[in-house]
RNA sequence: GGUCCCAUCGUCUAGUGGUUAGGACGCUGGCCUCUCACGCCGGAAGCCGGGGUUCAACUCCCCGUGGGACUACCA
């Protein structure tokens, strides 16, 4: 391997759907690899399938790799714009007769593999057209004609030397009836025009290697390293898909989850260094490489995602999370004008959430202008035994003078000191008076983020309830 | 059916012939405590099976078994 060469690698999904959770673990590898070796990392958008690719996908699939932070150094390229080029390397190809034009339908064909399956031989193109020399017709394809004998090897990066005899090769398509070249032709012409030297890819395609060896053999290019990337599963070792929960990157951040997150851990999916588990993107890069990336198949566990998800949350600069929440709340059309406010009620949230979505929820309560309370808790907490205590503080919170952290603790130990209580006996009134529920942050830091005024009004509130609640 | 790939706790993984088989998620016991979390301390849980090779196999080889991928004029 030539060591001074840059290296070149590349991200090529189709544009039929969102990009999903796999396809961004492969455009991550390719990323990490090329920029760990100081490479180019290049995008190319495989769109030469007329029907189902749509501009919807390619700008989903731009938008998902900008929010995973997986910036390309070239392109996007658009596969479908280079037919032109594809074609010339065809008629190449024909009048070197190493492809011909086959003129089988698609119906006999099927008939033929139909047969072939039943009588227990391989079900493989018969070369019926091969040798016969068709010419092109308005339904007629162009097949590679693929060597009978001999074997191809695949010097897989991460599998190692992987062996197919050439017999179990039959001769693909490689350009179709409507003139656009099939993926198999298209992705060798591109990849070897466009310099790529590593080829990183699911192992769903290791079958097609050989295929394409052949036709970069076929076509005088030199042949790019490859790795094969074990697939991602389901829960029940079925290949990943909608009914074991989100697959679209883009899901996730509607989820309220944290792009490094999901980034980390995609990562540790198939790859790891040592017992390490939280990775920074710059160590990424520092230590990503190919022989720490392992064989096999790997199940998607939400559950750790949403743990690295809240590690992530409690990592972030306060600034930056406060950024990350806003729009959750925005979207529940609340005011997150204050941003001292704003800056208190995600501090006091961060530690016990999992999802910024998570968080937008049980923040609510600190933007509602009027509690709204948890029939359960309101029912065991907001009790008339209570009202005095509400009123006490309700009279004696204005004379707090030193409305903090430690101000609040003060005056809460001095409160209960007095009454002879326990803490606990007036927090969880407290705690529901103030935003509605059982559970929620410290009680002093809500009271801190409420501020002095609030706190008073929902206590007055709540003190109104139980005596409405009493009087009825 | 054929070809190819894979195999350590439930899950993600470390391990590269000699280890009490390590870490993490989850689960779980406890501590902390105004609730819920967070955090901290502890626990249960694994080398798919069978043959070899070797003084010695989780590690190497073979055969099973199990799982997966491909087998399109989709990529």
């Amino acid at each position: 391997m030539d060591q001074h060469k840059e290296i070149r690698t590349r991200f090529a999904p189709s544009p039929t759907g969102y990009l999903h959770v796999g396809g961004a673990r492969t455009a991550l590898f390719n990323w990490l690899y090329a920029r760990h070796y100081q490479g180019k990392f290049i995008l190319r958008i495989e769109d030469t399938d007329q029907i189902r690719s749509t501009e919807e996908s390619t700008q989903a699939i731009l938008d998902a790799m900008t929010w995973l932070g997986l910036g390309w150094d070239e392109g996007p390229f658009y596969q479908a714009q280079r037919v032109d080029i594809h074609r010339e390397l065809v008629e190449k190809l024909i009048d070197g007769k190493k492809a011909y034009y086959c003129t089988c339908s698609p119906e006999e064909l099927e008939e033929k593999r139909k047969v072939a399956l039943q009588t227990g031989r391989k079900p493989k193109y018969d070369g019926a057209c091969r040798e016969k020399g068709r010419a092109r017709t308005s339904d007629s394809v162009v097949r590679f004609r693929c060597p009978d004998y001999g074997v191809t090897i695949v010097n897989d990066l991460i599998k190692g030397a992987i062996t197919f005899s050439n017999e179990e090769l039959d001769d693909l398509v490689i350009e179709r009836a409507d003139g656009y070249p099939t993926y198999n032709f298209a992705v060798v012409v591109d990849d070897a025009q466009m310099g790529i030297t590593h080829v990183l890819r699911g192992d769903d395609h290791v079958n097609n290697t050989p295929r394409q060896i052949l036709l970069y053999e076929a076509l005088g290019y030199e042949v790019p390293h490859f790795g094969h990337v074990p697939m991602i599963l389901g829960s029940d070792k079925a290949r990943l898909s909608k009914r074991h929960g989100a697959t679209s990157v883009m899901a996730y951040k509607d989820m309220g989850y944290l792009p490094e997150a999901l980034v980390n851990y995609l990562v540790r999916l198939g790859w790891s260094h040592g017992d390490q588990e939280i990775f920074s993107m710059a160590e990424l890069v520092d230590l990503f490489d190919l022989n720490t990336v392992g064989k096999s198949a790997a199940i998607f566990n939400p559950e750790k995602l949403l743990w690295l998800n809240a590690h992530y949350i409690k990592e972030y600069s306060l600034d930056q999370l406060v950024e990350c929440v806003k729009p959750f709340w925005t979207a529940k059309e609340l005011d997150v004008s204050d941003p001292d406010f704003l800056n208190h009620a995600v501090d006091d949230l961060r530690s016990r959430s999992k999802t910024l979505v998570e968080m937008a929820d049980s923040g609510q309560f600190y933007f509602a202008d009027e509690v709204t309370y948890d029939p359960e808790a309101a029912g065991k907490f907001l009790t008339p035994e209570v009202v005095e205590y509400l009123q006490a503080i309700i009279r004696e919170l204005p004379q707090c003078a030193d409305y903090s952290k430690t101000g609040i603790e003060q005056f809460l130990r001095r409160f209960t000191e007095d009454r002879g209580v326990k803490l606990k006996i007036i927090a969880q009134p407290l705690r529901v008076a103030l935003t509605g529920k059982t559970v929620s942050p410290g009680i002093d830091d809500v009271m801190i983020t409420l501020g002095k005024e609030r706190v008073i009004r929902r206590l007055e509130k709540a003190a109104e309830f139980i005596a409405n609640a009493g009087a009825a």
